[in-house]
DNA sequence: ATATTATTTTAGACAAGTCTAAATTATTGA
DNA sequence: TCAATAATTTAGACTTGTCTAAAATAATAT
């Protein structure tokens, strides 16, 4: 059973190791985890220890493939309480990333598998990152934008390209949340905007910009 | 900011206090947290420091209001959480216990709050135990029986008196669950069985010895 | 009342995780 | 190339929370 420490080490590593397919510096490391080059190296050296990360001093370090496993599972509560937090309780997508911080160290694997049923197995969370499924395979980064769909085309919102909370408040405002069905109604050539149905309620106009910056999952 | 261990040192003492009204002793609270003596004295000296608890050496330990004021807090949320789990995820209410001990110790008043609401306030967790509000108080524990109240009578299902798992499952297959709203519909004399709506659905009946066993809020 | 037993506290040790400062190794630029 | 700089590691210290063993105090029973 791993530490909250040893947990946020190796999600700290995971990430960096999608962003650059190197080894993982120390100095990294330690900035990611607002501490010091000498902590890492110590939790470094305990991973290593324990099988979960391969190391040569000086050189940078990579997960093994139960690092990884382990991390993966971190990454997938994380993702999953972040998407609770806003849908479920309405938090804003920029608020949730410290509480969520806390909860993906909660030990219970029915816990998140039953949460993962309750928000209805979602693939993206709200910052359009992927959701690892229980075996650690997720979907790639969602590149589909409403703006690229076409009138009588559905999807359902995976989140905003950025969360600027310009965009999130207007979101808000025509009730477009995370896990919303949309259905494209129709597409103005002259200013590109669009006339879409959320949820099934009455057509509303979203300009070309708005539906440029939504990520969505086409259906 | 208190540690998870302070919280949980908290949070015991709290309990053993309702039970008692004395000072609580090191070895009960020791024994309470499967820890030894020593340390419980080691953490109680620390409390007090703090000005959490009161403590004369060898004359056990009581809360000062803001240590009652923390273990509160503690309470509300381990109670809350309890209600998520079998509400929302259907756990059952003999499962949960351990997975609300980790989720107690979230920090975000903000959380909890938006918790309580999403779950309509509830003021008794799932064995029966009254939730704290936000300010610390609460409701005194449930005494009122289904088999207490007359035909057209309406009330909140809050627990089970005792939770052996046979109640719980036939509850569970008559989809009475935690919250359910139960109208009186009639009463027989001969047996002391009622005839009751759940949840408005069309009525069934529930024999005198279920009744007696249900704890209820009538509204 | 006091000897025995039970409870509680203290003293000292340990593991985890962090830090600073110093030593070591890598990297870079003239 | 090799001196200067940057990155990394080691050494040693500190905090938190725990433990065991021993000492101190309280409770109990004859």
């Amino acid at each position: 059973m791993l530490t909250h420490s040893e947990e946020n080490y190796l999600k700290s590593i995971y990430n960096l190791s999608v962003e650059s397919n190197k080894a993982i510096s120390t100095n990294a490391i330690a900035e990611k985890l607002n501490t010091k080059a000498a902590s890492a190296t110590d939790m470094i050296q305990k991973l290593a220890n324990k099988g979960l990360a391969s190391y040569y001093k000086y050189k940078g370090v990579r997960l093994t493939q139960s690092g990884d496993k382990e991390a993966l599972k971190v990454v997938r509560n994380h993702r999953l309480w972040e998407v609770f937090l806003v849908k479920e309780l309405n938090f804003n997508w920029n608020e949730v990333h410290e509480i969520a911080e806390q909860l993906e160290h909660i030990k219970s694997s029915e816990l998140i598998n039953r949460l993962d049923k309750y928000l209805g197995h979602p693939k993206f969370d709200p910052h359009g990152d992927p959701i690892p499924d229980a075996n650690g395979v997720m979907a790639h980064s969602p590149t589909v934008t409403l703006g690229m769909l076409k009138p009588g085309d559905i999807c359902k919102v995976i989140c905003a390209k950025d969360s600027s909370s310009d965009l999130l408040l207007y979101l808000d405002k025509v009730n477009i949340s995370l896990g919303a069905t949309i259905e494209i109604i129709d597409h103005l050539e002259f200013d590109g905007s669009y006339d879409v149905k959320v949820d099934n309620s009455s057509p509303i106009t979203l300009s070309n910009k708005v539906a440029e910056n939504i990520y969505v999952d086409k259906i």
